[in-house]
DNA sequence: AATGTCTGGACAAAACTAGGACAAACTTGC
DNA sequence: GCAAGTTTGTCCTAGTTTTGTCCAGACATT
């Protein structure tokens, strides 16, 4: 358990009522009853009345085989598969048509190195793949390192640390400009494509996720849009620099209840202050703004004073916005 | 079942539902089923009770068979095809273009009439899709769109028309700047994920490509990044905004034999001839120089006296490219 | 008291299979 | 240029398998 724990940070433990993982699945309670009967798709412990007491493993199995079915697969070919294993089958189908994978016998010759074994390791790898501009390398490593973590873990654990060394190794001319950017731009289409690993029902609540104009760095909103669309949200993603109105225009046309900024660089721009004041004024007070980033921190008392959020980490801004969604599914309820 | 795997590294056992089949080719299972019975297009395996399995090696003939189809060949030709031939006949259709020299044949429903109205009406469907927001419709709409279509078609008859139009309705008013943020972020996720639907070698010639200092325009980089990884180069993209000096050392140090540059907004940004110039006298004169893009024309003196080349289309980049190929392939042979 | 979950079973819609029919588009023969 | 034949996508029937939904009565939760 421990164990678990440690190498994926799902929670193993059971502790969901049918209801609840029925909603954020998109799939009726009958039906997850009658997969678990006919197929054992998932075999929840019990409470000591005989209710069905899910884990976040096990929603993360019923949201990938749904997935997996709506791509044309059928139920008896991969109830029983292993969590790993559906994420491939999923990720196959994300990629349309050609599956990807590289075996080790095709594994090219300028790419030799040992499997990571440590976090550390890992790390290393990935700044010598970008050093010697061996993309195809970098992008095995996210790959695998993704396939190994869950995403949130993949993000706090990998991605954070790789872009904060990136942008360390840059400052002090350890790494060329042009390392960065093929870093940049590879993971921006590593990360875009995280979200599409989803797959969505449309009753998913929204929330719009930017930047704000003058901030054009976007990968830490991208990290946001991927985040948040594993834990039942749907992203409306922007890009990077939008003005407020726009932003503000965005959130009443999809009935979004919640928006994502991400303050990166510069971090003393005179048009933060005024951007958010802005956007702040022409949103429904319903809606929940989250202000996130490395130079979040430095807009803290006009945040406060607007009432915005600013989570710590990933993690707050996960919790933040599960509580949001049950709270709101609970009103719905009654 | 050996020589299959030495042709090529799909996997060939049997797995995928008929269903998953139509979703990834884009044929319907009627029309699977009709192959079978009169050609034996495909012989998929059976499982215990009757059901059609069919392995990878199916999927991609079938694409190949639609694309040849729609280029105008005639199923009883390329029905028992073994896969290779199958490629060779589809990418020499997509070079040529749709040269009619083929001989039209019935058209079926989801073959598109060139230039017409229903290339009209998808675009038409992805520009609400835009305007709805509705994210998940403008990528289904994408991902049809390039089923049916090979890449070179898709790029060339489906996504420079559309970014036209967005950029035309932007301008015009009649489409918001929160759209078109959304829809520039969605396609640089889509276009992204492009080049990696081809497996490397390591061995195939390298391309750098880019956009100079000023142009913060990526997406022409990114079709071409696309294109030219299905024509056996391996393309090293540095995203938008790269100096000179970095672009150099990046050739140098990948050894890379040519370099695409696009260029878009602003047209007459002073940078550009400064950048040009200063790229060209740093790199060596064997590394060809690709300048592309709606600002190209701009600067067609300066292109032609630095001895860059600015190709008028796609297809010209492409052919440009493949010559390049052949040569260096022939001098290393001889 | 009202609502939700449990089990076991029933039922119907959807999807797949085989075989064949048919009309539209294309080819060939005259 | 017209008629007869061929090719080809779509549709139909009828039988089977798969799958989603619903029901009833007992129990649990609020």
């Amino acid at each position: 358990m421990a164990v678990l724990e440690t190498i994926s940070s799902i929670d193993t433990s059971p502790r969901h009522p049918i209801r609840l993982v029925a909603n954020r699945t998109g799939l009726t309670v009958d039906l997850i009853r009658a997969w678990e009967k006919r197929y054992q798709v998932v075999e929840p412990a019990r409470s000591d009345t005989q209710r069905r007491l899910y884990s976040d493993y096990d929603i993360e199995r019923l949201r990938l085989i749904r997935i997996a079915k709506q791509a044309g697969r059928r139920l008896a070919d991969i109830a029983t598969l292993p969590l790993e294993s559906l994420r491939d089958v999923v990720s196959e189908e994300s990629r349309y048509g050609e599956t990807r994978e590289v075996p080790e016998v095709h594994r090219p010759s300028w790419s030799t190195f040992p499997e990571d074994e440590s976090t550390a390791e890992t790390l290393d790898a990935m700044l010598y793949a970008i050093q010697t501009m061996d993309q195809h390398r970098f992008d095995q490593l996210l790959q695998e390192n993704l396939v190994k973590h869950s995403l949130p873990a993949f993000l706090e654990k990998t991605l954070a640390p790789l872009l904060s060394e990136i942008g360390e190794a840059t400052r002090s001319g350890g790494m060329r400009i042009a390392h960065e950017h093929m870093a940049t731009a590879h993971l921006r289409t590593f990360l875009g494509a995280l979200r599409f690993r989803e797959t969505f029902t449309g009753t998913e609540p929204r929330i719009v996720i930017t930047t704000p104009t003058g901030q054009l760095h976007e990968l830490g909103a991208l990290m946001v849009a991927a985040l948040v669309s594993i834990d039942g949200w749907m992203p409306v993603y922007l890009g990077p620099n939008t003005p407020a109105d726009e932003i503000a225009a965005c959130v009443q046309q999809c009935s979004a209840r919640a928006v994502s900024l991400s303050l990166t660089y510069p971090a003393d721009d005179p048009r933060i202050p005024t951007e958010l004041t802005r956007l702040k004024s022409q949103l429904d007070d319903k809606v929940t703004v989250f202000v996130g980033g490395a130079a979040a921190s430095v807009h803290g008392e006009l945040i406060d004073r607007l009432g915005l959020h600013s989570p710590t980490s990933l993690k707050g801004l996960r919790d933040h916005l599960q509580q949001l969604r049950d709270v709101a599914y609970q009103r719905k309820v009654s």
